[in-house]
DNA sequence: TATGAAAGACCTAGACT
DNA sequence: AGTCTAGGTCTTTCATA
């Protein structure tokens, strides 16, 4: 990886689905140089994909929330957070340092999904010791995006 | 928004940078239909933009973790919480029911950046009274994949 | 790794249903 | 809203440096 890399990835993270040489013009390169760094950053696992950002409000997902699991013992902590993982309404799952706990965000349409998901997806699990129930009532950013440097 | 617009929608969010003939051809439909319906939705801002999703480890932004942040008083909320939003690492912004606070998720090379930004930039301003930090040793799910119903 | 050329695929506006 | 057409643009492979 070094600075051209760099300059394609800055331009895919403001704008991803965009012409490939378009990106090679903002460059001065020849398509063709793009393209193949673009496919080796793919395959490098550098680029791990493309998504549409949908505007949740309009899906019935208008509830985010995040939930704290603890999970009976740290032993139990990879399963059960792969397994949180499977549930379509899960966004993210990650392990908190300091307390057996898995911290996962969910978008829901309302109340009564988030209620059931946690009753019978969560909190029915046997290494599902307890759960915190966080609900957002709005939210300022959110984003994918992350900083990258100017040199390698 | 109709089941044309959800078969679009679910095809683009399986892997968004797609040519639009390709959608077309899977959806039946002559391109430049599908070419108007996706201008519709995002101009109707229902398709919000397209994301490059960059593997963080590769950058030096190793690190996540979640802050929760306590602001002075209630009426800080909206403005405190759009100044964190203008931070870089900052991806996530939520205001959280129940305690007068915010949620935010940071990406960051490691714990000195993670410490410089909480010290510098967080917990310098007027309005945040205290905050609690949470660092992630493994993430097992990281998506802005919503749940698309079947219909409308 | 980069370029340039060439063939084929794709995009997109416009006429029409 | 959709189809079809056609020109212009983009993608992608390959020969070459």
């Amino acid at each position: 990886m070094d600075k051209t890399d760099l300059e394609i990835l800055k331009i895919l993270q403001k704008k991803a689905r965009i012409p490939n040489v378009e990106v090679s013009r903002t460059i001065g390169m020849a398509p063709s140089a793009v393209l193949e760094r673009i496919k080796k950053l793919e395959a490098k696992n550098i680029i791990q994909g493309y998504e549409v950002r949908l505007n949740p409000d309009m899906f019935g997902c208008a509830m985010t929330a995040f939930v704290s699991i603890q999970v009976t013992r740290p032993s139990k902590v990879r399963k059960t957070g792969e397994q949180l993982a499977t549930i379509e309404q899960v966004q993210e799952v990650h392990y908190l340092a300091g307390g057996d706990t898995l911290m996962i965000k969910i978008k829901a349409s309302g109340n009564m999904e988030l209620e059931k998901l946690i009753q019978t997806r969560i909190a029915d699990m046997s290494s599902v010791k307890a759960t915190k129930t966080f609900i957002a009532l709005s939210s300022f950013k959110e984003s994918a995006k992350i900083r990258l440097p100017d040199e390698v």
